[in-house]
DNA sequence: CGACCGATTGACT
DNA sequence: GTCAATCGGTCGG
């Protein structure tokens, strides 16, 4: 397998093409006793400061900062007092944009990822695996410490993927969201299994 | 300072 | 289908 990390230059492009291109991207987390890979198979845009949904739509924060960051660098945030969710920011320093990581397909290192998740092997389920924002950021390993990481670095990155034809990819309304829920800013696989859902 | 609530998940009626 | 878990950010007084 051809881990070929994506270039700077792919996240400074507009948020909603990084978006749909991130689809069939390889999501890397190495550290130093395994590899987990995941093909991404769903994600949702967020638009700063002119989309009401986003944690950047009241300006600059503690907390929203690395979504100010320039393009390349990962937007890790706690959300229901237990959950972290990952976000690819794009665009240049001091717009806040970012793609939300919402469900990768396991390709290496499940086994890690099970025992990263504290839950047994489900046969039955096997999607249970990193079907969801928070899922797969439990998966990987992904909190705290890797907010803000760089992902042209060795510890997380993004590499390249298939050719996606454009007739596998559906748009919907982004999951969750309150305000700014008109927007169809979420890519999918169609009929991939392990879209959340 | 207190109240409210969230880019979610899992357990349960 | 409903709902609690659990806590830090944000906002009103």
């Amino acid at each position: 397998m051809n881990l070929s990390k994506l270039s700077r230059s792919f996240y400074l492009r507009p948020t909603l093409t990084v978006a749909r291109q991130l689809l069939g991207k390889y999501l890397v987390k190495k550290t130093s006793t395994h590899l987990l890979i995941g093909k991404i198979v769903e994600v949702e845009a967020y638009l700063g400061e002119r989309d009401p949904a986003s944690h950047a739509f009241r300006g600059r924060t503690k907390r929203n900062e690395v979504m100010f960051w320039r393009g390349g660098h990962l937007y890790v945030y706690f959300t229901y007092g237990m959950h972290y969710c990952a976000n690819v920011v794009t665009a240049e320093e001091g717009i806040a944009r970012a793609v939300l990581l919402r469900a990768v397909e396991p390709i290496k290192g499940m086994e890690w990822m099970w025992r990263n998740r504290g839950i047994e092997r489900d046969q039955k389920n096997q999607v249970n695996l990193t079907n969801g924002p928070a899922k797969l950021c439990q998966a990987f390993g992904i909190g705290r410490a890797e907010n803000g990481a760089d992902l042209l670095g060795e510890r997380v990155f993004i590499a390249e993927g298939e050719a996606i034809p454009p007739s596998h990819i559906a748009t919907s309304t982004r999951i969750g969201v309150t305000h700014g829920s008109e927007s169809k800013w979420r890519f999918y696989f169609k009929g991939n299994g392990w879209v959340s859902g």
